[in-house]
RNA sequence: GCUCCCUUCGUCUAGCGGUUAGGACGCGGCCCUCUCAAGGCUGAAACGCGGGUUCGAUUCCCGCAGGGAGCGCCA
């Protein structure tokens, strides 16, 4: 049997980070076993589903590289086909039609809670004999009032229900459509879903939808119910915890492959490793090995493992990323150095792309934005004869390179009889406007020459003038 | 309220009856150093509680407590 998984989002909002999450073990089930993968938007709520919420998800799938196999398909595009199944369920004695109204349910459910029961459909309209004039009834289905219900859970092992706990689900609508449930049933069976990978907010969805397939003849799938991601504080994942959106994450500057391998190890380990490639990640992972509990998510760690990233990949496969950044920005990629030679320098430095692109956006703008703290500090008199000097000496350097810088700071400071740190800082705020930068030698050797001496003339005029303390 | 799930450092986790309970993020210290980083070394930091089972429980079982999910003509 090939494997075949699916991830079933519903297009009501962003592609939420746990979301993501599902559509990754997903994703890494099927590509481990050699199987399939589909992708399926459930947009049977045609309320709340949007094609902006559509888009967002496809955009933030194709980030992330998780590609599918088959779709994606769209429930909407379904319905004649859940409605023949629906007649025969009704045909069969499996189903059946329901007369109550939104209102009678809704004081059953009252009552039941507060008698301390749990609230659920009491089933009344199972032996109905004829319909209610000018009604339209909702089809429901006939569940097994007794026996228990076993999930062989992927993840949490045996888990019994009993089924005089369940009660008797909606599959169609009073207008025609079809619920969740229903879709979810008909599309995992006729799309031969063998593994459904899913939320544990499905876990108490599960035993019903099992006999809602049995019924249908489907085979059953097996089902690994994967544990939440929560916020750092335990609570439930939201907008006050920073980006539950993946795509805010792209935006930040971090890495697909980043967020794969921090995501990946939320629930899931392969002993004391941390760095997975995807090519990893694939021939390690698999099911059996998910934890059970619920996870934090911590973005202190995924800004480590970014950088972790940033370091180990090469510079010119993150060009484009980075060029993207700058001008968002809102400058001109054009107007500096190579990407790749800035990427080589910072990005030890930095954790993000991001904040590669503040950092280094001295190279790209023009005039440079100065600090006047460091300037108060650093540009002192006393310092004005070296920067000179150092103008003097870099404009003859027969070639640009950082050990020619080097060597000729290494040179000025000698003469003027000042460390080299002493002469580096107040050239650093020179030319880059601030007191952090990569070394002095190579940060001068990426702005070039001409915009190097222009600054550091203009702030020898700094140091002369009264804009000095 | 009812049903179901979960419980190892602050966080992510390793562990699968006998370990000085390991690693990683973060935090502290030291080293390196022209700034900031990165890196190296190092330190503090955990088995929720109570019963069993067993020669022996972090590990197996049962309670409790705490946390979470579900209980819609939402998904």
């Amino acid at each position: 049997m090939t494997v075949k998984t699916r991830f079933a989002p519903s297009p009501t909002g962003f592609l939420h980070i746990g979301g993501v999450r599902t559509a990754l073990f997903s994703w890494l089930y099927a590509r481990h076993h050699g199987g399939q993968f589909v992708l399926r938007i459930e947009d049977t709520d045609r309320e709340r589903s949007t094609q902006a919420a559509v888009n967002a998800i496809l955009e933030g799938l194709d980030w992330l590289r998780l590609d599918h196999d088959e779709g994606p398909y769209y429930q909407t595009r379904r319905f004649d086909r859940y409605a023949e199944m629906a007649d025969r369920l009704l045909r069969e004695g499996k189903a059946y039609r329901c007369y109550c109204t939104r209102e009678e349910l809704e004081a059953r459910r009252a009552a039941q809670v507060a008698r301390g029961e749990n609230p659920r459909y009491d089933g009344r309209c199972r032996d109905r004999a004829g319909p209610v004039p000018g009604m339209e009834p909702v089809l429901r289905f006939r569940t097994p009032t007794d026996g228990v219900t076993v999930v062989d859970d992927l993840v949490r092992g045996r888990v019994e229900f009993q089924n005089s706990e369940l009660d008797d689900l909606i599959l169609m609508r009073s207008d025609g459509t079809p619920t969740f449930h229903f879709g979810v049933v008909v599309d995992d069976g006729e799309m031969g879903i063998t593994h459904v990978i899913r939320g544990d907010d499905h876990l108490n969805n599960t035993p019903r939808q099992m006999h809602m397939i049995r019924a249908l003849g489907y085979p059953l799938p097996a089902y690994g119910h994967l544990p939440m991601i929560l916020g750092s504080d335990g609570a439930k994942l939201s907008k006050r915890h920073g980006a539950v959106n993946v795509l805010e994450y792209r935006d930040e500057g971090f890495l697909p492959d980043a967020m794969l391998n921090y995501l990946v190890r939320l629930g899931w380990a392969h002993g004391d490793q941390e760095i997975f490639s995807r090519e990893e990640m694939i021939r390690l992972f698999d099911i059996n090995g998910v934890n059970a509990s619920a996870s934090r998510f911590d973005g202190e760690k995924l800004k480590w493992l970014n950088q972790q990233y940033l370091k180990s990949s090469p510079p010119d496969s993150l060009a484009g990323a980075f060029e993207w950044q700058l001008r968002r920005a809102g400058l001109d990629p054009g107007a500096g150095p190579a990407p790749a030679a800035v990427i080589e320098a910072y990005r030890e430095r930095v954790a993000t792309l991001r904040e590669l692109a503040e950092s280094a956006a001295y190279l790209y703008r023009e005039p440079l934005q100065a600090d006047d703290a460091a300037i108060r500090k650093h540009l002192t008199p006393a310092i004005g004869p070296p920067l000179a000097l150092l103008a003097t000496r870099l404009g003859s350097l027969a070639s640009w390179t950082r050990t020619g810088i080097h060597d000729a700071m290494t040179a000025v400071a000698a003469d003027a009889g000042i460390g080299f740190g002493k002469l580096g800082q107040p050239v650093r705020v020179a030319v880059t406007g601030g007191t952090v930068s990569p070394p002095i030698d190579v940060t001068l050797e990426l702005l070039g020459r001409d915009k190097a001496l222009q600054r550091l003339g203009r702030a020898v005029s700094l140091t002369g003038s009264g804009a000095v303390a």
